[in-house]
RNA sequence: AGGCGCGUAGCUCAGUUGGUUAGAGCGCUACCUUGACAUGGUAGAGGUCGUUGGUUCGACUCCAAUCGCGCCUACCA
């Protein structure tokens, strides 16, 4: 074995071999099972630091499930990912000139189909690398066929049911995109902006009223203006006509008491019902009034285009738009309009203003009320239930308080678009005639033999797409086969959990709830475990304008500075944030990044993942479990070199493997680090089952480092290498060696799945294991007969002695190798015993040259002393030890010893204390108090025997 | 405006139903190239747990208020 251990030699290489022996595929036989969907990443995308979060903990749970012998299923599998795609590919085209619209929609979808092919297995070449065992035998895209058949068969289901249904309607309109888009895809960002006064004049000449308004250009389709009822200023012109300036229209006073709040702006508010959502709401409570209802489309008057420009007249409108506006931008409209007001005199003022601005999350665009035609999904029904699986239980958010959350939303929850003006998804299977009629069917073919319309009845499907959230909905049975009443369906549906950051909540979770107990009769997954988001080292979220991105692979493989750069600056949207994004680079990782491999970020993943909590990725943490890695590699080479081709206790295939072949002699240390294997055992397995991954990893950590390696190791040393120990002591020792760690092994493969598989090939054979492959060998379980108190305890004794001659050495600048004599005083019958049978142990670990008991009341020469217990552990001054410095030591100690016992003894003196406390609680500080005690007395005495001297 | 979360060592974070001397890693100091590992070993320094009150025999932990930070939801034209 390499003295440094290197995961790039050994990381692809397994994880091959694994695919290709079909390690991931689910076992057929077993009763439990286990199963997790993967949210599925954009299929043209590439890997960030969330899909590896999250790929890392859901791997750690299958492959815990799978060891443990459940069923155990990964569902892989990518998302179509409508707008986020099409933008891509139109991005592409534009780099040549051209619009989708020149290629035409099939040419169009053809190309997003050819640049699937072309990128499409980035992403799932990215998941292989973190080690993910996801059954890419199943491996499914929410636009392949069986998938798209899914969408259809709940699409018309919910159609026949009457949930969904097509109307006109204001929508959320991007602009730029010519889609509509969900609530949900609608960021609002508070921006600087102004208020604009302008004046109405009251067409009997009495004057006029003052509206404000932070999109002046809108005024072109007012209706009415609103003012409170009860807004005594207003009261009596409630009725009366306004003269709508630039448009000659009239327009009435209305009374709305439930939108205008005579406290805001002016008391008066225009009413643009097709370009505002609370007007609309207006409108319609308003519309029947004869003032309203009278006007040119009933009030509801949209003056944009698609590209929110102002539009052109209908025939019949007349100049229902003043031409002059016709066909200018809403932003050149907005400028032109206040300047006709202005010099009308009819602007009384501008005022800066703060305000939401609502953009599209993929776009950026402001996005438009729009008055268009689109297709809903009616909500509450749907809803309704997905609540109440949260409430009763049946569903269970870690942690718990992302409930509320979902509660809020689901609560509030408005009819949902779905359907999109964009040419890359699951096209609507509904059909129009000329007549304005729809059909909804599987296929063309299946509508007309439905409603018995001949071939030459004319027909045309839909023109729009699904909202890609649509198909993800169904994704937890879609991709099981359903419709089909599949064996998959069957074993895993529904699941087990579902992982992921709180951000797809609403997107995602809450309609694959919703759908998945609507179409399943069950919900979809039992718990749904919310992890953090991740974010830079200042704790600042990570994006490619910012320029603080890290990539997994860069931190897997290493980068350097130079492609770092690279990599970081180009194809920017704003390249002017370059330079400060170079010098920030440059200034971070002067060297690039180093490569730490899978299983080192794996294992920072875990370790910083504390619940509900957003992780600032911290460079140092990788570098320390990197460390971790190589430390568990050099352990295994040192247990190598002590166990092959050695007798290590362990039987053949023929004998049994656990039996021992021979006497066997297990050690104290051999007994405790057993006992502290199976305490890790449990803590790791609570761990997990209670989503603590931190606490899992923490566990391994500290076992293999400070109990394996710090002690056991060091322990072994002695009863191997020397000439006294019986064979059987060393057949015992090395049996232990090599089979703790075989267990550590399985214990962490779950969290670092390479350097696991590729020791424990290894290892496996000479600790008497057989097995192809560590991933399918069972799960480490705690026996609760090994667990052994009296080994701790016994244990402790040993740790504290050599901890004792450590620190006097320590803090008297001698040599930690340097062999001192030691006297023991104070003794007991145990200390004695213990103190000869573990001598060689002492010897080696604190470097003692000689142990002598000393007569009960031998105080021993004037030496440096450390207490274990009541015993103390002397080393005489005489040539070795500074005298000052063993005062300035003990006078440390004693000082901290006197603060303890005066703690104590105040607080015992307190009658409050002993009468209500618990009489256990009471006992522990007794005992604390008289231990203190003593070790100060003794120490105390110490001190003024080596002031003598 | 409402809701959620956070504030513990220089930095990044743990701290289970209130009860040992509040822990870990990184960083820092000193010593050590000892036959697994310098991506290492040994010893050590470093915290009045944001602030103020309250409950309690006892508060990092529970309650209230307050300051600071972050996020989410809904918004007044």
């Amino acid at each position: 074995m390499d003295k440094t251990y290197d995961p790039h030699a050994i990381e692809q290489r397994w994880y091959q071999t694994w695919e290709e022996r079909g390690y991931f595929t689910p076992k057929t036989a077993g009763d439990e099972s286990y199963c997790i969907m993967i949210p599925p990443p954009n299929v043209t995308g590439s890997l960030h630091m969330g899909h590896g979060f999250n790929n890392t903990i859901m791997d750690t749970l299958i492959r815990y499930h799978r060891m443990k012998g459940d069923k155990t299923l990964w569902q892989p599998g990518t998302d179509h990912a409508g707008i986020a795609t099409q933008m891509v590919v139109e991005r592409q085209l534009e780099a040549e000139d051209k619009k989708r619209h020149d290629l035409g929609r099939d040419a169009f979808i053809e190309r997003i189909w050819e640049w699937k092919a072309e990128s499409g297995g980035n992403i799932t070449r990215q998941l292989r690398r973190l080690g993910s065992s996801l059954d890419w035998e199943h491996e499914r895209f929410t636009m392949d066929d069986g998938l798209s058949d899914a969408v259809k068969e709940v699409f018309i289901r919910l159609y026949e049911e009457g949930l969904i249904y097509r109307g006109k309607r204001l929508v959320n309109w991007d602009p730029k995109l010519h889609t509509a888009v969900s609530d949900l895809e609608v960021l609002s960002e508070e921006e600087y902006g102004h208020m604009w006064h302008m004046r109405y004049p009251l067409t009997n000449g009495q004057g006029h009223l003052i509206v404000a308004t932070t999109r002046p250009e809108t005024m072109l389709g007012d209706c009415a203006v609103a003012v409170n009822p009860n807004d005594e200023r207003y009261k009596h012109m409630i009725g009366e006509l306004l003269e709508l300036p630039l448009t000659g229209r009239r327009i009435p006073i209305i009374a709305d008491e439930e939108h205008v709040d005579p406290e805001f702006g002016t008391g008066c508010v225009k009413i643009t019902p097709a370009h505002d959502f609370n007007d609309y709401a207006v409108w319609q409570r308003h519309r029947d009034e004869i003032n309203i209802s009278e006007q040119i489309h009933g009030g509801l008057i949209n003056i944009f285009t698609v590209d929110a420009a102002i539009r052109d007249n209908d025939e019949n409108e007349d100049e229902l738009i003043p031409t002059k506006y016709i066909g200018m931008d809403r932003y050149d409209a907005r400028k032109q309009i206040v300047t006709d007001l202005e010099a009308a005199g009819l602007l009384e003022k501008i005022e800066d203003h703060k305000l939401m601005v609502p953009r599209g999350d993929r776009s950026g665009a402001v996005i438009e009320p729009f008055l268009t035609d689109q297709w809903y999904v009616k909500i509450a029904p749907l809803a309704k239930p997905a609540i109440e699986a949260v409430e009763s239980g049946k569903i269970r958010f870690v942690p718990d308080n992302w409930k509320n959350t979902y509660y809020e939303w689901m609560r509030n929850i408005q009819d949902w678009c779905i359907s999109r003006q964009i040419w890359w998804g699951h096209r609507i299977p509904a059909w129009y005639d000329d007549e304005g009629n729809v059909y909804v069917g599987r296929s063309e073919t299946e509508v007309r033999q439905r409603h018995n319309l001949d071939d030459s009845y004319p027909l045309r499907q839909d023109e729009d797409v699904l909202d890609t959230w649509f198909s993800s909905a169904l994704w937890p049975f879609s991709t099981l086969g359903w419709p089909e009443n599949t064996e998959r369906l069957k074993d895993f549906y529904p699941t087990s959990v579902l992982v992921t950051a709180f951000d797809i909540i609403f997107f995602w979770v809450a309609r694959m709830i919703m759908m998945g107990i609507k179409f399943m009769g069950e919900v979809p997954f039992h718990e749904v475990y919310i992890h953090g988001l991740i974010r830079d080292g200042h704790g600042d979220k990570m994006s490619k304008s910012k320029g603080n991105v890290l990539d997994p692979i860069d931190l897997i493989d290493g980068i350097t500075l130079e492609d770092l750069l690279e990599k970081r600056t180009s194809g920017m949207m704003q390249p002017q944030l370059a330079k400060k994004i170079e010098k920030q680079t440059r200034k971070e990782f002067p060297d690039g990044i180093p490569s730490f491999g899978t299983d080192a970020l794996r294992f920072t993943f875990a370790a910083l993942a504390a619940t509900g909590r957003d992780i600032k990725f911290d460079l140092g943490r990788i570098e320390g479990y990197r460390n971790f890695c190589n430390k568990l590699w050099n352990a295994t080479r040192y247990v190598m070199m002590n166990v092959e081709g050695e007798d290590c206790g362990v039987g053949t295939p023929k004998t049994g493997y656990s039996q021992p072949t021979a006497e066997l002699e297990r050690s104290l240390a051999d007994r405790w680090i057993l006992s502290r294997l199976q305490k890790t055992k449990k803590a790791f397995t609570e761990a997990i089952e209670g989503y603590r991954f931190d606490h899992a990893a923490q566990a391994i950590y500290e076992f293999t480092w400070n109990e394996y390696c710090d002690w056991y190791l060091e322990l072994s040393k002695p009863v191997l290498n020397s000439e006294q120990a019986s064979e059987a002591a060393k057949r015992g020792t090395r049996r232990t060696l090599v089979r703790v760690l075989e267990s550590l092994l399985r214990l962490t493969h779950p969290i670092m799945p390479f350097i696991t598989e590729e020791i424990w090939q290894r290892v496996a054979p000479i600790a008497g294991v057989t097995g192809e492959t560590i991933m399918h060998q069972p799960f480490p379980t705690a026996r609760q007969s090994l667990i052994d108190e009296d080994a701790e305890t016994e244990m402790a004794w040993v740790m504290q002695f050599i901890l004792g001659i450590r620190q006097i050495k320590g803090g008297m600048n001698i040599a930690p190798g340097k062999p001192v004599p030691v006297l023991l005083a104070n003794t007991s019958e145990t200390d004695k015993e213990l103190a000869q049978k573990h001598r060689h142990f002492l010897d080696f670990l604190a470097r003692t040259e000689s142990i002598e008991v000393l007569a009960p009341d031998d105080h021993g020469p004037e030496s440096a002393t450390a207490l274990v217990g009541e015993m103390k552990v002397l080393i005489p001054l005489a040539g070795l030890i500074d005298k000052d410095a063993e005062i300035k030591r003990l006078e440390k100690e004693i000082a901290r010893l006197q603060g303890e016992v005066d703690r104590i003894e105040k607080k015992l003196s307190n009658p409050n204390f002993v009468d209500k406390a618990p009489e256990a609680v009471v006992q522990k500080e007794r005992d604390k108090l008289a231990d203190s005690k003593k070790a100060l007395e003794s120490l105390q005495a110490q001190l003024d025997k080596i002031r003598q001297l």
